[in-house]
DNA sequence: CTGAAAGCGCTAACAC
DNA sequence: GTGTTAGCGCTTTCAG
């Protein structure tokens, strides 16, 4: 079972290396009778060519890697699986790797581009500074960024529609009546939290509702970052906002047990619908992280095996509110 | 910045490529001054080895595949994180697969093999029939399973502790005064299924409790299957057994919300303790999932690195009862 | 300690 | 259509 070669296949059909690898490769030029022949071969010796040997000849590796922050999360296994739908289908492997905190971020980033090892990067959820986004332009492997945005040569993104998904929202806890709607918004670095910020100021200017500045809440993304901000408000006011809109599932699992714990309870909205908001009945905006995930590889062979210079157009995952009870509505699936 | 090389460097050092090669392998058998010189240029230009070449030379890929299940799971997630915490360290790479459906699923594990794109393989909850699993001692890459046991030339397993977990669920119930406690057990063919099943009802002859076979339902570890078991009770019966053993979380969530829906309480416990485990206060036994991942890693690096016959030994993770609000206890933390 | 040379297994000009 | 011949970039005997 032990390593049979091209040239093994070659020397029993009596054919030139070259031949067998045309074969291999479905080039035209070989006789139908030649290929009949050196395929009945490869099939009768259980043939298999080695991946490695290719990758060093080709220059090619059939390899895309992804590359992850340090945390595990359903989140994210979500959005593998998209990527894996479309990377198997086109006959790539995808090679997985976690930064181990920010600093150790830049340096994988920068080695998996010059490694080589991979046709393709993406990049999930990571913020490298903008110039080591620049720096990327300078290597021959393409990159595509998940939750940023970015655009260049060989270089393109996939994003959230974070306004269309946080406008539904507020307007939701509107049509409730609702007039203080507090938002629990993320770190100020992430693009995809100022988007969601903006769009619900911008919601509730539309709506006629006031956003002071204590309706604005930060937040980090974290759940304790949610249970620390119910708490700071708890600590300073007797009264609660109408509602909250959180910028994230699990900011709002943190304000709703901070709320818990004291008996208290307030209609709220999170952002990203992942599995234990389903659970726990929280109305949220969903994102199709799956297809975010299919887009990212598309995106990324587009640049691989498209025209040297054709460029890539960036994709805007689109997003929708997902209504359960958390709102304040009387059941599940009741639509206002 | 495009494909500077050993040879290149070598040229440059005025040294042949062997020595740079021994150098960049940290031989002994080079002079110090030429290491320092070698070195100093490698820094200069910035050259970094080609992994592919490399690979293809020394037929080592410094890769580990890792087999899934095609579907998302936070389970999984970390898992995975797990494993890259050693793998990362020891200068390894992941590669992941999901496997599309059962039968997809041996020519996975077929071409993995067959295909020495990695040094190892790590299978993560499939179910290869015992042939295949056979099949693979006759190839060269190791392998190990993730709950599912194995044992052979260059295969080990990492399991879980299944009964110990399982026992303490039982016992806590039990403890509460409950005597008929019903199992909502898992597929027959997942042997983490069998295990606990088979611990659940030793515990409960233990305990002097009785197990009728009424008390055992049966659940394929999905939440439909958890809903779907309860509702064929009530439809048979009128009243409910006093507590419920969830053999995981998923079937306890399922079993909680059907019912849920008929506004009826249960006091139940689930297996894994995964995320949203957590967020609804159900008391479950919890899973080392992330020490699951480094074992394996490690495991499979003690094949490939280790000497050639010496047998790598399995490992059993431990479990252990996290008691939260839905076993009947009062409070979040009250230890029986 | 160092170098020459032969691969690793496949691809890709280039000639016939 | 097919074979010849260089590589791809690194490792590894084998001499010296």
């Amino acid at each position: 079972m032990a390593g049979i070669t091209l040239q093994e296949v070659s020397r029993r059909a009596g054919v030139s290396t070259a031949t067998v690898s045309r074969v291999l490769n479905n080039s035209p030029l070989v006789h139908p009778d030649t290929r009949r022949r050196v395929l009945r071969l490869i099939k009768q010796l259980n043939y298999h060519p080695s991946p490695t040997a290719r990758a060093l000849a080709r220059a090619r590796t059939q390899t895309l890697a992804v590359l992850f922050p340090g945390i595990a999360s359903g989140f994210y296994s979500e959005v593998l699986c998209g990527m894996d739908d479309v990377a198997s289908e086109r006959g790539y492997h995808l090679m997985i790797a976690f930064s181990h905190g920010p600093q150790d971020q830049e340096e994988l980033f920068i080695r998996c581009l010059r490694e080589r090892r991979a046709d393709a990067l993406v990049v999930l959820n990571l913020n490298p500074p903008d110039a080591l986004v620049r720096a990327a332009t300078a290597h021959e492997t393409p990159v595509v960024f998940i939750d940023r945005p970015a655009r260049g040569r060989r270089i393109s993104c996939v994003q959230i529609d974070n306004e269309t998904g946080s406008v539904e929202a507020v307007r939701h806890l509107a049509a409730h009546g609702y007039r203080r709607i507090a938002v629990l918004s993320g770190p100020t670095d992430s693009f995809d939290a100022q988007q969601r910020l903006a769009a619900y100021r911008q919601a509730m200017r539309e709506h006629g509702l006031p956003v002071t500045s204590e309706l604005v809440w930060q937040g980090a993304f974290t759940e304790e970052s949610g249970y620390a901000a119910v708490q700071r408000w708890l600590k300073r006011n007797r009264s609660l906002p109408d509602a909250l809109f959180a910028c994230n599932d699990a900011m709002a699992f943190g304000a709703r047990q901070a709320l818990q714990e004291r008996g208290l309870n307030l209609p709220m909205v999170g952002f990203d619908d992942c599995e234990t908001a389903r659970h726990l009945g929280l109305t949220t905006v969903h994102v199709p992280m799956r297809q975010m995930g299919r887009w990212a590889v598309e995106l990324a062979l587009a640049w691989i095996e498209g025209a040297p210079n054709e460029g890539v157009p960036d994709r805007v995952v689109p997003t929708r509110l997902v209504v359960r009870e958390s709102c304040g509505c009387a059941r599940k699936g009741v639509k206002v």
